[in-house]
DNA sequence: ACCTGAACACCGTTCAAGT
DNA sequence: ACCTGAACACCGTTCAAGT
């Protein structure tokens, strides 16, 4: 099959999905397609240009489901589809974060929800709400420090010690139970509840500010 | 002077906000503290603990302010405090974000900041609001696509005319006005009120819900 | 103990050449 | 028009050697 810049940046997605975003070089990837590294620069202009094709792919696939007319929920419906693809391509954040401008993809994506934000909000209220969304919109909540906890108990041990001794605030953070809708949802983090808590606790604050005289 | 740990990650820190992250190499590094590259391994483990080691001292410039012993006021300064390490440090963002575990000047900023929250909040909403904070626990709000403005006016021209004609909202909401609490503050992006319109979104809600029976 | 020099296994990208 | 081969200017890091 011949080369072309549409298989490129698939088998760059695929070689992402399962190596990670570090494992694409233009030389492993001109492997995997079989090439001399040389031959990409024929279907893309540079490293860079390939990053924003597959972004502009990955964020593509977010599928708005059929509007409902209520706003928030169809706002809702929207970070959830955008979710998805942050556990289907686990780099993609990173790919997305280090982008300067939106892809036409994105800018699809940031149409949507504008529109649908607008079925309740001002322009005004809607752009606030756009940035308070901040990587939401793309389905990741920038957990920084990932802080997921060790696997092995006796280091997991070891560090609870250290929080205790100097951390206590931190230790009962993180041995507090997650909060949901329905009451406790249980101990550690639980990151679909904490995804949706912040969700929710942007699109309520918007939708009281927008129903203030 | 003798190389030391602390003056290898001073002068990283130099690097860095002199030329940005990606110009701090093993090599310009040790470049500029006039030896060789491997003289560097002696004071720091590899690249990736050098980068540990300058975040960690970045974010131990957060200066927190005397508590005022309202929590939502003491909260709201904590973060401020965190923004003005962006300001000085425009690459540390980007540094924090690709660390996997808090550095201990971390960990101290997270315990201020609980603390602070557990003033008006139970154990498991602090953990939830932390979480809700996201990247403006440390001062930046992951805006993404940064979507500033082309400075050319004729690009600005161009892409505001390909807007209009795909992205009707999107050119709306950018060209609508950044409210405050005082009323419009203009138009454009107003990095400033867009940060706190986010974190009072999170800690009024949080409040409210802490005052739910 | 601390710094050096040469080398290894990688990068992205250029240029001139092949077919 | 599309792919190749060799080269350039970089990386982080190892190893054995110097002082």
């Amino acid at each position: 099959m011949a080369l072309s810049r549409a298989r490129v940046v698939a088998e760059a997605i695929a070689l992402a999905d399962a190596d990670g975003l570090d494992a694409v070089s233009m030389r492993s990837l001109s492997e995997r397609l079989g090439v001399v590294p040389m031959a990409l620069y024929k279907h893309v202009r540079n490293k860079d240009e390939l990053v924003t094709e597959m972004v502009d792919e990955v964020v593509r696939e977010i599928a708005p489901s059929r509007p409902s007319g209520q706003w928030k929920a169809d706002a809702r419906a929207l970070l959830a589809a955008a979710r998805a693809i942050q556990h289907s391509h686990p780099w993609a954040w990173a790919a997305i974060a280090t982008r300067g401008s939106p892809t036409p993809a994105a800018l699809d994506h940031m149409e949507a929800m504008i529109a649908t934000l607008r079925g309740g909000l001002s322009a005004p209220l809607a752009h606030q709400v756009m940035h308070a969304l901040g990587s939401r919109l793309w389905g990741f909540s920038q957990e920084v420090f990932s802080s997921a906890p060790p696997s092995d108990p006796d280091v997991a041990a070891a560090a609870a010690a250290m929080l205790a001794q100097h951390w206590p605030f931190v230790l009962e953070s993180a041995m507090s139970a997650t909060h949901g809708p329905d009451g406790i949802v249980g101990p550690g983090c639980d990151d679909e509840a904490e995804f949706f808590f912040a969700v929710d606790l942007i699109l309520d604050g918007a939708e009281r500010l927008a129903t203030i005289p």
